[in-house]
DNA sequence: TGCCAGGCCGGGT
DNA sequence: ACCCGGCATGGC
């Protein structure tokens, strides 16, 4: 079996046993933004209560948190942790924004694919998958994200290498699935939900129902 | 209790 | 070009 009948076959399977995912978790592509960033090495239940917060204080806005002090916004997102560096980063992203896009997402979105990922990578503190999330979940565009549990899961059972940087396992979806957004949203997120339950760090994957399936 | 979480940066070899 | 420490809260 060749790696995009394989890459669908497993896709099907994590669709037919955990169900749509309906990802990202948010209300806006802007909370998507914060999201993505706030969930850097995060539990997202941990991010989950950081953007309560934001909402409770009116601050889930590109203007709003513009303006915000850097030490009072850190002070919001603390339960998500690492809540100084991602409070700089995030006030990071925002001068930014309005240095190139006038504070604007859709403008932002109108942006060459190719050219908006360079550009966001160039934004301290926004590393590749950071990138991606908010390319293919806040913007809509066809671009593969790949996370840690990616990496695991498809090095475990043997589809990548175990070496493989983060563009190469990107490059391995992208070049073996249909350029579909959609599909690209599910796949990552059914990726993160049998990894959360399955394929941790130091443990063996001894019910993960990819075993034995390939 | 220690391990883990939807990374990324900066400094040292 | 890699390698590694730092960043930090909360749930199990």
């Amino acid at each position: 079996m060749n790696n995009s009948d394989t890459l669908k076959k497993i896709y099907n399977h994590l669709l037919s046993t955990f169900g749509p995912c309906n990802w990202w978790p948010g209300d806006s592509p802007f909370e998507v933004i914060i999201g993505a960033i706030l969930t850097q090495n995060t539990n997202w239940s941990n991010v989950e209560k950081a953007i309560q917060n934001l909402k409770q204080a009116n601050l889930l806005a590109p203007e709003k948190i513009n303006e915000v002090d850097t030490a009072e916004f850190a002070e919001l997102i603390k339960p998500a942790g690492y809540f100084n560096v991602k409070s700089k980063r995030i006030k990071k992203f925002m001068e930014w924004l309005f240095e190139n896009y006038d504070g604007d997402l859709s403008m932002m979105f109108d942006q060459d694919l190719g050219i908006l990922r360079c550009e966001l990578l160039s934004v301290n503190g926004i590393g590749p998958e950071t990138a991606d999330s908010i390319l293919l979940y806040a913007g809509d565009k066809p671009t593969f994200v790949v996370d840690a549990y990616t990496h695991r899961i498809f090095s475990r059972h043997g589809l990548i290498s175990e070496d493989s940087s983060y563009h190469e396992t990107k490059e391995f979806f992208e070049d073996n699935l249909p350029e579909d957004v959609a599909l690209y949203n599910e796949y990552h997120a059914l990726i993160v939900q049998v990894g959360k339950e399955y394929c941790k760090p130091k443990k063996k994957c001894d019910k993960c129902p990819l075993n034995n399936f390939l």
